[in-house]
DNA sequence: TTTTTATTGTGACATTATTAACAAAATATA
DNA sequence: TATATTTTGTTAATAATGTCACAATAAAAA
């Protein structure tokens, strides 16, 4: 399986479908959500196939409540999923106050730090100790970790989500983590993005 | 030029080959970097190839110091890149205090917002309107910008930045920035990036 | 020295992704 | 009602990317 890039497309879409639903919009045509979302019309239609999004009518477009529904199923978004986040510093605090995640059905239930004077509950969300990991996975039934401690405690953080039993990880360390291939870990590096953007623009 | 996941890949390379470094390696094997890296050997050797990276003997492997000498080179790692950042919110200020960017050269050279509470000097980098832009765009020379202001206001920062003449910009806006197509857009939708994650997760 | 082994770099092949083309169908127009 | 127009969904064509296979060759072993 490797629709990497269709399921990227697919978040865009729906990003677009949700500002054209606040700006009044009904009806979308493949060619406005191609504009918006910065792709061809054909490879809207084809991203919809390929899920099997079929209820568009020739002339008539897509009813946008219809595709945001299909959207819904496909990333299951009837009911909030609960993530733990590791890791209090710069990158860990922004997470944790994200208004993003909300509109997203996505919660961050707990968030774990080793430096015992962030383990507080002045944050918007309670910051225990690592070794409470295994306590809170269980009792809120996680799957999904975010890991945003420094570089040289990440596999280590890392390791210990595994053996809880977490099955995803978003990971914010300058570091590529090792993993069972049944983790699917999503490495995120900002100077790596950044260095990526400098590239394209100097090179375009 | 379609050439993004190679890019992101030599990046990657990138990070490994210092890792390898600072454990004390002078020489790496394609087997060695593509483990390391989560890919294979072939894709490594390809990679290299592609960007006329041919310094490798066979039997003896590549030198560490002349791989990263040929990336460098690449990325253009010879001076310091400066860049600003607009919105000091949550996730802007935890990029002025970013550690990691330094290693790579890249320099936040001044902040804006349009909040006069976060105008300061109090940060490590100044705060300034975001009125004087142009001015310090010009003064330092600044080709690439980091909008992580909130949506409703990120295309308005989007096209200011790219009357100042930036060129490539990195988004933390959950929005689609329209852009003309000689400048660069890198979107990092964090709750997409989540929803992404997720779905991999459930769907594996 | 000769033989064996290991590893690179690349050309051939396979897979995946994107673009183009177009029939089918719904709407609009005459 | 008949005709023209528009837009979908899919099949076919093209392009891009990744994997495999292997000759070339450097190093190690015999």
């Amino acid at each position: 399986m490797y629709l990497k890039n269709n399921i990227r497309r697919l978040l865009v879409y729906r990003q677009c479908l949700i500002k054209f639903k606040e700006l009044g919009f009904e009806i979308v045509y493949s060619y406005n959500l191609g504009c918006e979302a910065n792709v061809s019309p054909e490879q809207v239609r084809k991203d919809f196939s390929k899920f099997e999004i079929k209820e568009g009518r020739r002339k008539a477009g897509y009813k946008i409540d219809h595709l945001l529904e299909s959207l819904d199923t496909i990333f299951k978004k009837d009911k909030d999923q609960n993530v733990i986040l590791v890791g209090m510093g710069n990158i860990g605090k922004a997470l944790s106050n994200y208004k993003g995640f909300a509109q997203h059905k996505i919660v961050i239930c707990a968030a774990f730090d080793i430096d015992p004077s962030k383990q507080t509950k002045s944050y918007k969300i309670p910051v225990y100790p690592v070794e409470n990991i295994s306590m809170i996975v269980k009792r809120h039934n996680v799957k999904i970790a975010i890991i945003a401690v420094p570089k040289s405690g990440a596999q280590e953080v890392c390791d210990r989500l595994i053996a809880n039993d977490i099955q995803g990880i978003i990971n914010f360390s300058p570091i590529n983590l090792k993993s069972p291939k049944n983790v699917y870990i999503n490495n995120i590096d900002l100077a790596n993005e950044m260095e990526s953007l400098i590239y394209f623009t100097l090179n375009k």
